[in-house]
DNA sequence: TTGCATTTGTGATAAAAGTCACCCAAATTT
DNA sequence: AAATTTGGGTGACTTTTATCACAAATGCAA
């Protein structure tokens, strides 16, 4: 819990693959801000440390465990030979690099094209989905993920609470579909 | 040249690599906006159409021609031959992945921290060291590939010619190192 | 209960970026 | 050469987001 799992400039000697928990990756800015990009899920596997143990190159991206977290680490050469000898194995990894490609580029998207009300509306959403609709998390954590502040987040939950989007308490954020 | 290899929804039955010729690879938003991610150049694969080929899945990006290109198809059986023996194409796929991962992380990073200043010189120093120093653009392209407007492209051009790191003529941008 | 820290609300202001209107200059077409 | 198109410059204004200052509300602890 809180254990920071992978950093920029690490080296990976094996590929982790998460049994339980919940494990949060984000992209730090020079100056130490935070951008939240995607949570990994019991049964998924980390596309990067699967990439850079391949490469034996060293991390770009923070992974910090949410919650009490399991983890699968697989060494390389099993890798390799899993890889060879199990197809299932092998289109499981083409498929977590598909998909985190894809989820990387639908961050793009969110912050190339759209205005911080629609992406705090997209952030909702997937952090409802991916934790429950009853989200405990303060504005100011809310304006770190979107690397934006605690003032413009508050005014727009505050509309989107008008609008029947959520409703909110202290600490608590509820996403009413 | 100017022909689309690829576009939002396509399937592909072969990975795509390039002999010669350069491919711009770039996002489009829900409004026609589009936004630059990277070029291909010869010798680069591209990780999307391998990625899609083996999940049989749709792609969700726009690459375009810029020059007069040749590509090699390879079939998504053939793919599987080679990975399983050629320990050298493996990698060769796994590094095509790897960098595209992080050339896309840059991406999201410029996009998330930086203001349009920075983001400008970051995309001119790529587009020098892809194509060379003078570059054919035209204010209004670079608007388009940073989804900005050419009035704001345009007088941070010109400061950049005041503080030395460009010099300008109708068309063309030189980079000056 | 009182005190204190944390969270949230809000007005005023500033900075960054986008938009609009219109100009001029260079290039291209007729 | 005249007309038209294209690329670029610029001021005025708007919108979006960030910042500052401070107040009010909530929850926890002494």
């Amino acid at each position: 819990l809180g254990d920071v799992l992978m950093k920029p400039g690490q080296f990976f000697k094996y590929a982790m693959l998460i049994v339980n928990g919940r494990v949060k990756l984000f992209r730090e800015g020079d100056e130490g801000e935070e951008f939240f990009m995607y949570y990994l899920d019991p049964g998924n596997a980390c596309a990067l440390s699967m990439l850079c143990m391949a490469r034996n190159q060293s991390s770009t991206i923070m992974a910090v465990a949410l919650e009490e977290t399991t983890v699968i680490m697989i060494p390389i050469q099993f890798m390799d030979t899993l890889m060879k000898s199990h197809p299932s194995w092998y289109h499981f990894v083409i498929e977590t690099y598909r998909s985190r490609f894809e989820e990387l580029l639908n961050v793009v998207d969110q912050i190339a094209f759209k205005n911080m009300d629609e992406r705090l509306a997209w952030y909702l959403k997937r952090q409802a989905a991916a934790l429950g609709k009853n989200l405990q998390l303060t504005h100011q954590q809310i304006a770190q993920d979107l690397n934006s502040s605690r003032e413009v987040i508050s005014r727009l939950l505050k509309k989107m609470e008008k609008t029947g989007f959520i409703s909110m308490e202290r600490n608590i954020i509820h996403w009413l579909k």
